[in-house]
DNA sequence: GTCTATACCACGATAGAC
DNA sequence: GTCTATCGTGGTATAGAC
């Protein structure tokens, strides 16, 4: 084993500890639900501790909500990114796989953020709205997009649908398990119920 | 006004209102966010007066779930009581728009379960859990019916497609607003969208 | 049925030694 | 960078007067 050469990585090593066991405390116990000293002794630190790398909770809150944030932006960028021709089902679907990626495959902070933000403190919730407006508006955009390709009802424009698939994605959280299902196979169902509904004879819906 | 000849109602009075306060806190703080002594500011008493009405707060949690409960399942009840033959679409249109109503228009518990739940105590769950099932045994049934009665694609019966109409429901908690919009407009765009989807061309859908 | 008073505990946060 | 020790606050819950 080699030992790193410049001066030591410590204090990131401990700060991103500290942020991986708060994340997955406060997604599942709450904000409120996952103290201080609960977080330090899964780092392997004492409470106090804490304070030499955030400046108070609301602070390691902020910081491991703008993660979460991040992880679904990265994902969303990284779908687009495929060179390919795409059509605009493969598009939608290529975007709800990747942020359910970022709700199961990229450490608990997206999962944590979608629970635990709307128990919060105000100044918390406040600090990480832009963030949030930033991710959706990239969501908006996308579903116009679909929408001016003739691919989507324009109804979907008014943001009450992409509100929905919001809902049925993130609420996946309360009941997926990695173990018995894959995400290809739930991103399919969200995408279908999405596209096109389960009805056998849709003109039914009078 | 007329003063009740019976002994005294004070006691179911303070119980309800215990209740109102505390289902209300629940569902904007969390459950550790809404503390006894708030409740009873609220309730127009003081904190330790609570333990007349309950034994403990998990106690009360529990007494407000199931009540939340009652009422969903109360809903349900009401929307298939309707004496007409209904069409599949029009049978589920009516048991989306009946869930809404219980979680809007029926008082906070409703909501205060679907949202304060994930983070109560273990032993306040496991207590709720039978009612719960009970309540979705009723929707599995419901589904199982539209897809016997040829309306809804068999893939509907795997109860992921059940779990993501209750997830697109139940988040609306997080922004929709009475005052902003309608009950049957939501419904609307709820049951539309899982019933046939949004997409012009659904065939697309390779 | 509600009050006052209080026990006991866990919380977030700070100060200063090492 | 982490520790120990501690402060002040607010949590649930109890006892007993009224």
């Amino acid at each position: 084993m080699i030992t790193s050469i410049v001066p030591d990585h410590q204090e990131a090593d401990s700060r991103r500890r500290i942020m991986d066991v708060a994340a997955e405390l406060f997604l599942e116990r709450g904000v409120d639900g996952g103290s201080l000293r609960q977080i330090a002794e899964l780092a392997g630190m004492k409470a106090g501790s804490i304070y030499y790398h955030f400046a108070s909770k609301n602070d390691l809150l902020v910081a491991i909500f703008e993660r979460g944030i991040a992880v679904m932006v990265d994902a969303f960028d990284e779908a687009t990114a495929t060179g390919a021709e795409l059509s605009a089902h493969q598009r939608l679907a290529a975007h709800v796989r990747a942020h359910l990626g970022a709700l199961y495959e990229n450490g608990p902070y997206t999962a944590a953020h979608v629970t635990a933000f709307r128990t919060a403190p105000p100044a918390v919730r406040e600090a990480v709205v832009p963030s949030r407006d930033r991710y959706e508006a990239m969501w908006t955009t996308l579903i116009a997009e679909l929408v001016a390709a003739d691919a989507l009802d324009a109804e979907a424009t008014d943001g009450v649908h992409r509100l929905l698939l919001f809902g049925a994605m993130n609420t996946s959280v309360e009941w997926f398990d990695l173990e018995r299902g894959t995400l290809d196979a739930l991103a399919r169902a969200i995408t279908q119920q999405f596209w096109s509904g389960l009805a056998l004879n849709p003109q039914e819906a009078a």
